[in-house]
DNA sequence: TATGAATGAGGTTTCATTCAT
DNA sequence: AATGAATGAAACCTCATTCAT
């Protein structure tokens, strides 16, 4: 008994899924996986439409019906990836208590983010001006929801007297996410892995802490 | 009695001029300038050879004699803009007494040079990592040497009794790299003035005293 | 009753048109035709491609996709034509009897295809040999098959005793080839017609009977 | 005691050698060597100013100076060669009776020419184009004295009854001509040695006597 | 829609040739 | 003159993107 697809309305459309927060054909999918896979390998601007459609088994001019262009292919990939995630990092810190910890728990869930997508880690940290180039991009308000949550937990934190008061929140955000990207970075340039545990320590550490050594 | 037109050697007609580690003939000055100033209002790579040829007045045929090509030649111009700021550097920390002093003085060099030269920043920040080449290239191998004068500097810190020494010396390094740049990053993308003062003070905070309140 | 559009295998869009032994777009013909009739005019070296481009109202990127080169493309001109040539020839001498005659029909038809075709004769005389690797090109290949038809007839010849057994096939061949080229050759210089009728009676007396006054 | 170098006028002139029917300064010859021996292992299209500036320790500009382009430096290459060759036919045929003595003289000297200038020779039959195609050039007024010739020798043999008088002497000339360069192109396309002998005793053969079998 | 064809544009490269000193 | 620098012009090549069916 077939019982599959019930659709409304007309029954003869291809069905569309999720992706991220975008809604793609499954030609777009397989597009956007394509590039995916091929951005292990290749750096994205080396990487062209014909590969991409190659690779997808898909027609060129697809990439621009269903994206508008390869940059926003990009984009629509990042997007999912900043979806996907936010979503994690905001499902980490549930129950956490202290902004500290919470903090800790972002940078070592951000981290770890990375050590499994080490792609999406060189395209953000490498393919920078690719896309925060146009910062008006849904990626850039995807990655301003998050940076946005480090603020309101740094925000917390000074509240409640765990983080000092007299450094702008801004300031500290912009810092944690400097040191995050560049403890990572070295290991994406030399395509090593990322350990999470390792990193994600010297950076509470020292921005917890300080580098300077203490006397009292 | 003649006098006029002393040279040694043979007299090679066009003077060569030294630009950065590189020597360059007068035109080959003259595009890597053009370059410089067009890409205060263009990135990049929506500047095209034609438009560098135009500006300086020169062939676009010698852009590919001098350099080898628009990617080399943004090389050169950030060869050129590395030799100039790791002298800066060095020079900004002779007579400093301390690594801790050390280091802040060559934060805010950094961060200053930044302000003063926000096209490279923007470029070294932004583009370079992607439009690519850039971890194979000559001007890599210029900031290492700055990357390692950082270490060397936390080493002897840490062997004074300066700085902790239960945290490697690369993840201080990467640190504060990160730090310094992604606190210009916001000013860079939103093409707004670098601070360095203002900047500065808040990475040497955190990172040499941490965000965690102290009860000490 | 649907009949419309019976169509073998895939619909592929454009048809494509066979060219000599080439299969080429539409497109592909356009250029090649247009290039035919710039040849009229100019020589090949000074033929631009940008012309070619402009006088088959195509792109210039095209004569790179479906030829690889202005240099391919020629020669794929020429291979049509000696496709043709080749055909010509072979019907021509069909039907014929004995060597001597064939071979008055084939100096005939050679010259008479140079009469209908100066602009190809005047590329295989003056252009081909100096402007690009003929003589490992696939044109050459097919000249091959021409020159081993004659070589073939002259066999026969001998072997019936119409020609002499005297001299190596191959110096008659060559001597055959060279008188045709020759006697077009002035006629191609200075843009002359060829009369085919004149040259070939010309061409068949000498190397039929020589140019010695026998007494027999 | 010094006797060499009289010379009128100013004696710190450079002294001007002849080459061919051109008068050239040392530095000229030196290019013009040059290009000869490049041309032993490359075309001549192939052939930059800068290797023929390199190979001849000259400055590239005196190339435009000395012949007024790279064209014109060839052109005066094959004049010498053609001053040579036709001084060379001239001699040969001296004290020599009958016209198709003569004529088989001037074939084989012709080809002895090709056997020891194989470089002189492919230019001539390879490049053809390069230089017939302006015909105004001294380069074919040379060579129409050397046709020159042959025309006469046949006009004094069709007038001593030596030679048939039905046939026009151009297409004889042409005929002579056309089987000379063509019994030597395949050497020359394989690089093989001309044989002189061989190929001139063909050569006069049919010319002389035709490929038909006489019965008489 | 889906697709093969076509396009425009710009980088790259190589030269013959000319210029300025 | 002689020379290194510069020039102009094309070929060559590769793409992202658009078009027409």
């Amino acid at each position: 008994m077939r019982v599959k697809k019930v659709k409304t309305q007309k029954n003869n459309r291809k069905e569309r899924i999720k992706f991220g927060d975008a809604i793609l054909p499954p030609g777009g999918i397989r597009i956007a996986k394509a590039l995916r896979t091929l951005l292990e390998n290749k750096d994205f601007n080396s990487i062209t439409t014909a590969e991409i459609a190659a690779a997808s088994g898909m027609n060129e001019a697809l990439i621009y019906r269903y994206f508008g262009g390869k940059r926003e292919l990009l984009h629509c990939l990042m997007d999912e990836f900043h979806y996907r995630f936010f979503a994690d990092i905001q499902q980490s810190i549930k129950g956490i208590k202290g902004s500290l910890n919470k903090l800790r728990k972002i940078i070592w869930e951000h981290l770890s983010i990375f050590e499994r997508d080490q792609v999406y880690a060189r395209i953000l940290l490498l393919e920078l001006g690719s896309y925060l180039g146009f910062y008006e991009s849904s990626t850039y308000e995807l990655f301003k929801e998050y940076t946005n949550l480090i603020k309101t937990i740094v925000e917390e934190g000074i509240e409640a007297g765990e983080i000092r008061n007299d450094i702008p929140v801004r300031s500290i955000r912009q810092i944690i996410l400097g040191s995050i990207h560049y403890m990572a970075l070295p290991k994406l340039i030399k395509k090593r892995a990322i350990i999470t545990d390792e990193l994600g320590e010297d950076i509470c550490n020292i921005i917890f802490n300080g580098i300077a050594k203490k006397n009292c």
